[in-house]
DNA sequence: GTAGGAGCTGGAGTGCGCTCCAGGTCAACC
DNA sequence: GGTTGACCTGGAGCGCACTCCAGCTCCTAC
C-alpha cells in the first residue's frame, strides 16, 4: 500500500488517524497495521471504498457497532462468493474456447503438413 | 449491456462496425451478437479493455491470429484462476472475522442476560 | 552546521470505463 | 401529415480510486 493510498484514506475518513511522534510524523501501531491489513484485504475482495466507510463507521459506533460490522461483512461475503461462481463459470467458457482455438491450429499445421 | 457502452466499445475500435439497414441503423447478426456476447464475458472476468483490443486486433489479423488470441486467452485464463484462488483465501479470513463477530454478540447477550 | 532524505500539507491531476447530452434523422402509427 | 419514439453523431461529463506535485518541516549523518 503506497504512503498516497494511505493518506488518501485518512482523508476520506476510513482510517483514524494514527498517533503522531515528537517530530509531528506518524506512528503505526500493530493494531493499526491490523486493521489496515484488513481493510487492505476489503479492497482486494472488491469491496468498494464507499462500504468499506460505512464498515468503518461501524466499528466505531457503539454497542450497536458488532451487529451492523457484521452485517457488512455477511453481505460482503455472499458478493465474494457470487463473483467466484461468476469466474468459474467463465472459466468454462474460456477453456472451450481456448480449446477451439487449438483445435484451429492442429487443423493449420496439418494442413501445412500437406502442403510441405 | 447499454447502447452507450456498445458505441463506445465501437468508437475504440473494440468491436468492428456492424451493417447497417436503409435507415442507416446498425443491425447486428448473431455472429456479431455472439461475440458481444464474448467480449462482455471478459470484461465481466476483469479483463482490461486495453487487453480485449489486442484480443480484437488479433482476431483481425491473418494467419498470426488465432495463435495470438490463444495466447491472450490462456494469459486471462491464468489470472482469473489467480483471481479465484485470491478471493477463496479472502473468503477464509471472512468467515474468521465473522465468527469472531458472532461471539462478540454472543458474550453480550450473555452479559444482556445476566443484568436483566 | 549543513546536506540529504523522509514525511508533512492541501490541492490538482490521472486512467479507466463508461454515461449523458444536444441536436438531428428516420420509420411507424394514428 | 403530425406526433411519437428509437437511433444517429460528436463531444462533454462523471465516479471511482488512487497518484502526483510544490513547498514546507524535521531528523540524521557527516
Amino acid at each position: 500500500m503506497s504512503i498516497d493510498t494511505l493518506r488518501y484514506y485518512e482523508r476520506i475518513g476510513l482510517v483514524d488517524p494514527p498517533a503522531r511522534d515528537s517530530g509531528g510524523r506518524r506512528t503505526y501501531s500493530d493494531e493499526d497495521l491490523a486493521r489496515l491489513g484488513f481493510l487492505t484485504k476489503l479492497r482486494t475482495t472488491g469491496m468498494p471504498i464507499r462500504m468499506m466507510r460505512q464498515y468503518a463507521r461501524a466499528r466505531r459506533s457503539g454497542v450497536a457497532g458488532p451487529a451492523l460490522c457484521k452485517q457488512i461483512l455477511v453481505e460482503h461475503r455472499a458478493s465474494v462468493r457470487a463473483r467466484i461462481a461468476e469466474l468459474r463459470s467463465s472459466l468454462d467458457v474460456l477453456d472451450h474456447k481456448i480449446d477451439n482455438y487449438s483445435q484451429i491450429e492442429r487443423d493449420a499445421s496439418a494442413a501445412e503438413g500437406r502442403t510441405a
